[in-house]
DNA sequence: CAATTCTTTACGGAATGCTAACGATGCTTC
DNA sequence: GAAGCATCGTTAGCATTCCGTAAAGAATTG
């Protein structure tokens, strides 16, 4: 399996990116910290590739990849893909001759990330093959979601759940506490091209709901954020 | 026994090593592309050595061979003897450089290539009883996959399966209960660079279900998930 | 060039997801 | 505490999507 750090202050930018790649079965490591990247990067973990926020508080991404490139980490020879604002053409410039590999600019559709993730990985060789690799689970007290078997324990029980309400509830699920709205939600099921009624993900939930909770009338993991959206309890 | 992967792309050359080594009691494995060995190599099989030819359609054998160091494959380790033209000094000590261990000049004797072979092996200590290797062979009630000599037995019977057949079976078979897309299946079928209609899966599938599935209409092993993709049972 | 293998395409039926509407609930203001 | 408004829950029908299947068209192989 492929690991990718992901370098990115703004928290919903950076979930969008963890949850598109994870979606393709990499492992994803984020961090919103220039510092902290760098900590990481020089660290014993190899990572397969980096995305890298352009403008980030403290070290920006620039100084970053400069950093990784003239270091000897065991990721330095990592491919690094920026993130910039639309129009900033200055840093694409700079960042490619620092040693980026690749710049995409904001806002971006998922897939493209995922796709142009996917040819980097792809000429470094490092797409994982038939790797026997194990299962991702989401533990919760009486929960459990295997995302890469797409099933769910409620209660010691599978509960078989349709495709959409699977995507909704491992969305929510890999961010305990963080309250999502109805755009993002149907943006995600529909990978970043929805267009439609967003209020379609409260019958998502209601179906969920019924199917997960012990007692769908109050909730217990799938929370209503009034005037928000939804999320999914932090326990 | 010793397994042994031969990368030859003229079928006469193939066999007579094929056979040579077969009759010394080794496995012997044989592809003639490149791309294949590639696949092969970096794929969960293990190989104890790696027979070469330096003129190959596709990728060529000292990329092949730089490729098998620099990866992490089971084999990265394995002894590597190249075959090269008479006269193909520079082959020679470029393929040295990358790796290789030997190499023998066509043509050659049989003889020659059995004994240097088995001077190898000795050397990774791989001949003594110490290590004997096994068939990885996946195997479940009523179903055995051969990973190695890519062979189907299943209910008993032996299975004649196609190339692109037996990929899918093996990959999904790797991971039972994990659930791939049919992007996932077709990108590993063509080694990442697959751009055509996904849907070429469901018609391996079928072609599968009715080979190894004792009711092709409700299957056993290879399960549909709806609005997601295919998955091996979790048996 | 014949045969085999693989992909593309199309169609029907079944499962799924969206919309829209209405009732229920929570919040705010008086 | 009640009225009014906004938001959420719920339902059912309809449109869409999805899968199995077959058949024909490319591509590959011998």
């Amino acid at each position: 399996m492929s690991r990718i750090l992901v370098v990115e202050d703004d928290a919903a930018v950076r979930d969008v990116v963890e949850h598109a790649l994870t979606r393709e079965g990499m492992e994803v490591a984020t961090t919103k910290d220039g510092e902290e990247a760098l900590k990481r990067l020089n660290g014993p973990d190899l990572f397969d590739l980096v995305v890298l926020d352009v403008m980030l508080p403290g070290i920006d991404g620039i100084s970053i990849c400069q950093e990784l490139r003239k270091g000897d980490s065991p990721s330095a020879e990592a491919p690094v893909i920026m993130l910039t604002a639309r129009d900033d053409e200055t840093s694409v410039v700079v960042g490619l001759e620092v040693g980026a590999d690749d710049y995409i600019s904001k806002p971006f559709r998922p897939r493209e990330l995922v796709s142009r993730v996917r040819a980097h990985l792809r000429r470094q060789r490092l797409l994982s093959k038939a790797v026997p690799s194990e299962h991702k689970k989401l533990t919760f007290p009486g929960l459990e979601v295997d995302l890469f078997g797409r099933r769910v324990l409620a209660g010691g029980e599978e509960v078989e759940l349709t495709a959409k309400e699977f995507d909704v509830l491992a969305f929510l699920a890999t961010s305990p506490g963080r309250v999502y709205s109805r755009e993002q939600i149907m943006r995600y099921l529909w990978d970043g091209e929805f267009y439609g009624e967003a209020r379609a993900a409260d019958v998502h939930i209601q179906h969920l709901r019924k199917k997960i909770e012990p007692d769908p009338q109050h909730p217990h993991y799938l929370l209503t954020v009034r005037g928000a959206g939804y999320k999914f309890a932090n326990i």
